[in-house]
DNA sequence: ATACCGATTGCCT
DNA sequence: GGCAATCGGTATA
């Protein structure tokens, strides 16, 4: 049978084990006529009713609604009313999974992130400043990633990584669910 | 209706 | 290390 695209897996399987698949894939964002790439070095899952620490935890409210979309959607969240996030949804419709990214690193298009950070480095640091290096509003909340002027492309492969409680989250920090590209060039037995 | 808090960041002391 | 910026959601009256 075919291989599952991407996007295809997105809609398929939940946001924890999705989540190691995101890391090393490319985010390509082509807004206002400039194009930046960032390879996904840090993410962090989260579920839905079953997840204390999700925004779907209490269900659908105009804020979180793109979260219940089919996987493979962005959702956009305003976070302490000054900062927007970006989340990949997974899973099937309804089931309000969403995989945020952290933090990347910017394979292309490094001046225009540069000059929307205003800065040089941490360019795509944290969640805020990965969503402001692409220039990801909420005016890109519930695209569909296949198409747009945001897309997420397949990486080479699942570089590695650890996991490590989420950060910020007071809930269910039991859970290691935020997922950390490590550096690669450090030799280790097997 | 009002109060508090959050999946953050950068600038202050 | 501490704190403000700023707003939707949830808790409390």
């Amino acid at each position: 049978m075919p291989e599952l695209t991407l996007l295809e897996r997105l809609g398929a399987g939940n946001s924890l084990e999705l989540a190691p698949v995101l890391l090393g894939c490319v985010l390509v964002s082509e807004v206002d006529e400039a194009t930046v790439r960032l390879r996904i070095t840090e993410v962090e899952a989260y579920g839905g009713a079953d997840d204390p620490a999700s925004h779907s935890y209490r269900g659908p409210t105009p804020r979180n609604q793109s979260m219940f979309l089919v996987g493979g959607h962005l959702y956009v969240y305003r976070i302490y009313g000054i900062h927007w996030c970006a989340n990949v949804v997974t899973g099937p419709a309804g089931s309000g999974q969403a995989i945020l990214l952290r933090s990347g690193v910017v394979t292309a298009g490094a001046e225009v992130a540069v000059a929307r950070r205003g800065r040089a480095d941490r360019l795509a640091t944290g969640p805020g400043n990965l969503a402001e290096a692409l220039a990801i509003s909420g005016a890109h909340d519930g695209v569909w990633l296949g198409a747009g002027q945001i897309r997420l492309e397949p990486g080479a492969e699942t570089p590695q990584y650890v996991s490590t409680p989420r950060v910020g989250v007071s809930k269910a920090t039991d859970r290691l669910w935020r997922l950390v590209e490590t550096r690669a060039g450090r030799s280790s037995s097997t």
